[in-house]
DNA sequence: CTGAAAGCGCTAACAG
DNA sequence: CTGTTAGCGCTTTCAG
């Protein structure tokens, strides 16, 4: 039996007949070796948590896909929880995470505190993509290892200039979940607005509640009522919905009202008009973040945070005929 | 330690201030379980495999939503695998899930044979959802246990009905991929054609290749060129993507030419014209294919077969002015 | 009711 | 180079 055990994770010090005698063996028996053994003696399950706020999205599902894929290259296999942004389900799916004893667990858009994650998940490492608890907004907080986030505050500023070189004046910011990213969105919003164009323009915020029946149709109504001319979308689902809501009031996107999302899901393009929107590399951080845990594990420690860039991608949604400045950097066509 | 298990386990047979000097001893220590441990004692390990062909597309990450959390209500965890459509992909994906004993794996859209499949898990069940080896076309294939499919040619039928009581008259089907559920929709359709309107009614096969660059234009214009009026597309995905290229070319929809898709993704209802689309019930497929798996665990075998209803949802992308018959059942407005 | 002992399938240290 | 032995963390007899 440890003869077999070592010709299968190729040791050298087997002679090459014996080792292909077992390798026919094992092949004609259809042995297949029981990892759960191996890893109580290893101690460690070639396994990855991956907890994620909601399997539906879009920007979501392109993270899983280039995670896993990461992961399988390196012979490991993922684990999904699906938190649904409410704490006790992160963490009784970070409970089942720690019972398989994944080797190292990966949190996109957590509801929770980065110290009482690590701290629960001791000593495997935790990586934090994106990470959502309400006092990480500005991200300022975000621990100094092991945390991936996208530059959302470049990405609105750039939206912002394009809008206000587009001749917008009247801007509306549409989110209000109260998480991380939709009050570092919406504070980059203010603050690109205030340095391009001193204090007189304000960004008048709209509460968005995603899910809710007739909640767009209301949005889209406040929205026209107060003559606002640009609106910032905290992601490219709410601005989707909204563009349907636009337009079932008639108001036309981009003459009247401009519309920028975020994330650029695959759906952006298509939309009608194409939307205008905040470009996340989100396959490329899955399998960043991936590539993060795997490297936490063999180095033995956590490697730096890092922010990775975002682009505008701009789009029909915001491309009215351009009246005084063209369109700012960044932009694909 | 005989007694902690016990307790943790609760077994009836310790004293009730045993178990709690136990409870808190637990609490205390932050001690949990190791699964890897338990399962190689009790020999099953709380986990089920979920392959699916593709984490990106919005059915799927539906799918994975209802599962999961069917999965965790009864304390599964759920290891996933992407095998996009690639055999030998998901004969990896699938050896990962041996190796962790998962107690049982579900496969969605596999192209892998059924027989093949379950030799490889043996004993552990294998659920099919919407089995695509193209073998499978028609689904009469299907085996009589542990294979959940939508009623495909069902809503195929109604769209179709739904189209002609439109007044349309020249039919495309958009597809290709020579998968089970392509090449049933198309077949469906023929029939339905034929059955409703004698044997004049051809359907005409356009080739569609997702995601490959201007295809979708070259799509519309061999449609417009051959001046179709209807067309069948193979899922939402592709008729969204032809919506945008219609548009493109200035065709209206649905005045001159009416497009239906599968599925009812979220942006289904979104897209501008919304789309007509047969709707699966995609997250209740996941719970179902779940509570199938776990049924498959507690009693020994695997339950019957069952094929899902789907529903015909009538929106813009196809309701011009009614000339005849009003719309056909099932439909929401 | 609780402790001691065996053993799940494997790897690693140790002889030979 | 290969077999023997111990032991990973747990559950389940088996005694007491």
């Amino acid at each position: 039996v440890a003869t077999v055990s070592r010709a299968l994770l190729n040791y050298p010090q087997v002679n090459a007949s014996t080792r292909a005698r077992v390798v026919r063996a094992v092949r004609t028996l259809g042995y297949i070796p029981n990892r759960a053994a191996q890893s109580l003696v290893v101690r460690a399950t070639q396994t990855l948590g991956l907890l994620i706020p909601d399997a539906t999205d879009p920007m979501h599902g392109q993270f899983v896909a280039g995670f896993e894929e990461e992961a399988a290259a390196h012979d490991y296999t993922v684990f999904v929880g699906n938190g649904r942004k409410r704490a006790d389900r992160e963490r009784r799916a970070l409970e089942l995470f720690v019972m398989q004893r994944a080797d190292g667990v990966t949190l996109i858009g957590s509801v929770l505190r980065q110290r009482e994650v690590r701290a629960l998940l001791r000593p495997s490492p935790a990586i934090f993509v994106n990470g959502e608890h309400p006092g990480l907004a500005g991200y300022r907080t975000d621990l100094a290892t092991g945390c991936l986030r996208a530059d959302d505050a470049a990405g609105v500023t750039a939206a912002v200039e394009h809008l206000l070189a587009m001749g917008c004046r009247r801007f509306a910011y549409a989110g209000g979940l109260g998480t991380a990213s939709d009050i570092t969105r919406r504070q980059a919003a203010i603050h690109a607005l205030r340095r391009a164009a001193g204090r007189l323009r304000r960004l008048r915020t709209y509460a968005a509640m995603p899910g809710a029946p007739g909640s767009d149709a209301e949005l889209a109504a406040a929205i026209a009522a107060d003559g606002m001319d640009a609106v910032l979308c905290y992601d490219d689902k709410l601005a989707v919905s909204l563009l349907a809501a636009l337009r079932a009031r008639r108001l036309s996107v981009p003459d009247q009202i401009a519309v920028v999302g975020f994330d650029d899901i695959p759906f952006a393009k298509l939309s009608n008009p194409s939307l205008t929107t905040v470009a996340q590399p989100s396959v490329e951080m899955g399998r960043r973040a991936a590539a993060m845990v795997l490297e936490a594990l063999r180095m033995g420690r956590l490697p730096a945070s890092a922010r990775l860039p975002v682009s505008l991608v701009i789009r029909g949604s915001s491309a009215r005929s351009i009246p005084h400045a063209p369109a700012p950097s960044r932009a694909r066509p």
